[in-house]
DNA sequence: CGAATCCTTGAGTAATTTCAAGACTGGTGG
DNA sequence: CCACCAGTCTTGAAATTACTCAAGGATTCG
């Protein structure tokens, strides 16, 4: 049921110029001379299981990964033995960044479902940027995209009630989604009620309380995994308004 | 011993080779040739005063920028109207990465005490990496670095008590200024216990009952914006929260 | 010196976590 | 095909933490 158009998500190429997804990823405003040389390095890899790691934390860095069907989650190990997961990464988005800094990769990567990713080994690439100006520039505009998501996150997690949070993080998915051609109203979680309280700051019991107010407020409907926003306006208003009275229209913040 | 090499922070010079602040900075791992062209295009700008802004949130981005010396914090406006800080930044560190992905900032940038900065005009550096391929490629780093910092603060927010919070922003600070060859036991923060809170997600009145509660357990000495680090391994056992065995932590008093 | 801002303290309140237990779910092997 | 298992999710009640509200004291800066 629901799920319109998922077929979307499963049209990419063998190569990056016809890619469904090269808007949403690394070729976006490339020159089409440079698509065709980032062609040359990128590597497909056979998809990944659910639970399989595409990478562990403390793994050397060798590559980059854009995500190309299912879903990624990275995550790190605390001090005292705990994970916190960092992000959850759809289609066309890239993985691995914070690693280039250290060589090692800080985050392990974790698919939440059968996932396929494109692999860009890093000296390639690096080597690649240096005849390809354009090229190196995607990266940065990219990373610095990245930048603008974590202190999005940060935001998220500062003095934001439980039902903002997950309102927030609800109107993230669904755009997310709506980039990728899917329903922006009706989809489908990927990950479990622990994963995505743990990357909300929340626990699993709160999750649960929260999701039945949310649907109680009817800004929602749940099954399961699957999520029907009811109330877009209502639910943004909450996700980011200043008092809790409900009507106006959207806004549009946050990424 | 207390504040050694605090001149260290003054002595930078009108050119980045010299600098003290080199390694720290856009400079590092930069051959030689590649910092004298950066120098080329690096212009100093005249210090601001506390208070003053360096860019606004939604100013065009036309440069980023390397705090020299002083401090500046930098901080988004929610959509409710209240101000989140995002960061603090110490001399060496730059500013305005987030930009690069939209052409506006979307943040603002205030100094925290008198500071003067390094403008990068953005264009002039991408147009240089095209020919210095390696200052490029330091820029990727510095970015990345960056998103290592920002995954750090989303995990300094989650789930973490106050004391916690406090705790590792403490030995952040810490750790910054001993890299700038000042003292990691003694140092003067340079932001109020207002905006430290903002950062941290807390109210200045639990900021206030925190500061004292590390003091009553022997862990700080506090005199206004002064710090003195007491009891550092308690501090950081505190603060990341290891397994009551693993590793070591000289003691633990702490109910 | 005075105004403004920042900081502190106390008492009460609201939110989320913790603890405990039971229900549901999806995948596996018999 | 069913039964079972482990992990996930839900629910309730109690405990805890940080917040709100209120007010007084301390700093800073012009």
């Amino acid at each position: 049921m629901s799920l319109p158009r998922v077929a979307a998500l499963n049209e990419t190429r063998d190569n990056c110029r016809d890619c469904r997804l090269r808007e949403l990823c690394l070729p976006d405003s490339l020159s089409n001379a440079d698509v065709i040389k980032l062609e040359k390095i990128v590597q497909r890899r056979k998809p990944i299981s659910r639970g399989d790691y595409l990478f562990q934390a403390g793994h050397p860095f060798t590559a980059i990964y854009a995500v190309r069907t299912g879903s990624i989650k990275t995550s790190s190990l605390l001090a005292n033995g705990d994970e916190h997961i960092t992000g959850f990464h759809l289609p066309g988005e890239v993985i691995g960044l914070e690693a280039i800094t250290s060589d090692r990769h800080p985050n392990a990567a974790i698919a939440m479902e059968t996932s396929s990713v494109c692999e860009i080994p890093f000296h390639s690439l690096e080597a690649l940027g240096e005849k390809a100006p354009g090229l190196q520039q995607q990266l940065v505009r990219i990373m610095s995209r990245e930048l603008v998501t974590e202190q999005g996150t940060a935001q998220l997690l500062t003095r934001r009630s439980a039902e903002q949070r997950l309102a927030a993080i609800l109107l993230n998915f669904s755009e997310r989604f709506a980039n990728r051609g899917l329903s922006a109203s009706r989809f489908r979680l990927p990950m479990s009620r622990l994963d995505l309280g743990n990357y909300l700051g929340l626990v699993p019991e709160t999750m649960s309380r929260t999701f039945r107010r949310l649907e109680e407020q009817k800004l929602l409907n749940i099954a399961g995994k699957e999520i029907n926003i009811v109330d877009k306006p209502a639910l943004t208003e909450l996700a980011y308004g200043a008092a809790p009275d409900v009507g106006s229209a959207s806004r549009s913040r946050h990424a």
